[in-house]
DNA sequence: CCTTGACCTTCCAGTAACTGGAACCATTAG
DNA sequence: CTAATGGTTCCAGTTACTGGAAGGTCAAGG
């Protein structure tokens, strides 16, 4: 398979799948023409990052993942360690994003959004300092 | 001023308030021996940067935010359609983030995580492969 | 045989918003 | 005089790609 076959079937950009062999995620062959030749196994792997990385798993992760994905003999402790280590991670950015989605839906809520200057979106953001210098 | 107080007042690295002087949202004046001389006005914008960027807008947003902010004859509604659009993709990446997270979640909660091998997650990644090669 | 078009290659640069570090200058206290 | 503190510039690195240029390869059509 040449890299647009396993770009349709993976899902994954072809420039991203080179940016993988690039940082060492997979390690296709190549054909005499300097082609990349990839097996099965090849699109296996990139199919694996492409699922691994939508669910936000960094590159790092990926290749922690995928390096016990390959290890028979693997604990499945370490894979759920990454893996809730992540999900908390998300769950810290949920809560980062509630927080400010809360502010912020309160302030366009109060500014009239009409031709007149006065907003309170701006007032809010110019808030808290001190004008007696 | 010079960059050490107003990072304390405004809460901001003094990297990152030279990085904003490098991309003009700030034009400190200087003094003599070469050191920025912030008066209270570049205080200020600086205290309204930190709390766009704490509501997450992105650096360009803050740009034209702060040329409302200085405009008097500004409208709100220029306000509110930036802040609303902000609004919009924070909601997206809530939805993205929370999507994942149901995924992940459940994943977690299937896998035992002791020393064997068997492991839900990373059968779930691996899931959706053709193995007839 | 030649051309056209699709596909492949590498390499360089840019994105967002900083952050770390090196090498060096200024100011002040002891 | 020296040491500490805090300022300066500039360069590189971070994350995970993405765009584009310049050029090689291959199959089909005339």
């Amino acid at each position: 398979m040449n890299i647009g076959d396993v770009a349709e079937r993976s899902g994954l950009p072809a420039k991203t799948i080179r940016y993988y062999e690039d940082i060492g995620l997979i390690r296709p062959k190549r054909d005499a023409n300097g082609y990349r030749a990839f097996d099965e196994r090849d699109l296996h792997k990139l199919t694996f990052l492409a699922r691994a990385r939508a669910l936000g798993f960094s590159i790092e992760d990926c290749r922690a993942l995928l390096a016990l994905y390959e290890d028979d003999s693997r604990a499945s402790a370490d894979v759920k360690r990454i893996a809730e280590r992540h999900l908390a991670q998300i769950d810290a950015k949920i809560a980062d994003l509630r927080a400010m989605r809360a502010t912020l839906a309160h302030l366009v809520e109060a500014c009239h959004g009409d031709d007149r200057p006065d907003c309170p979106i701006l007032e809010d953001l110019g808030a808290g300092v001190r004008r007696d210098a």
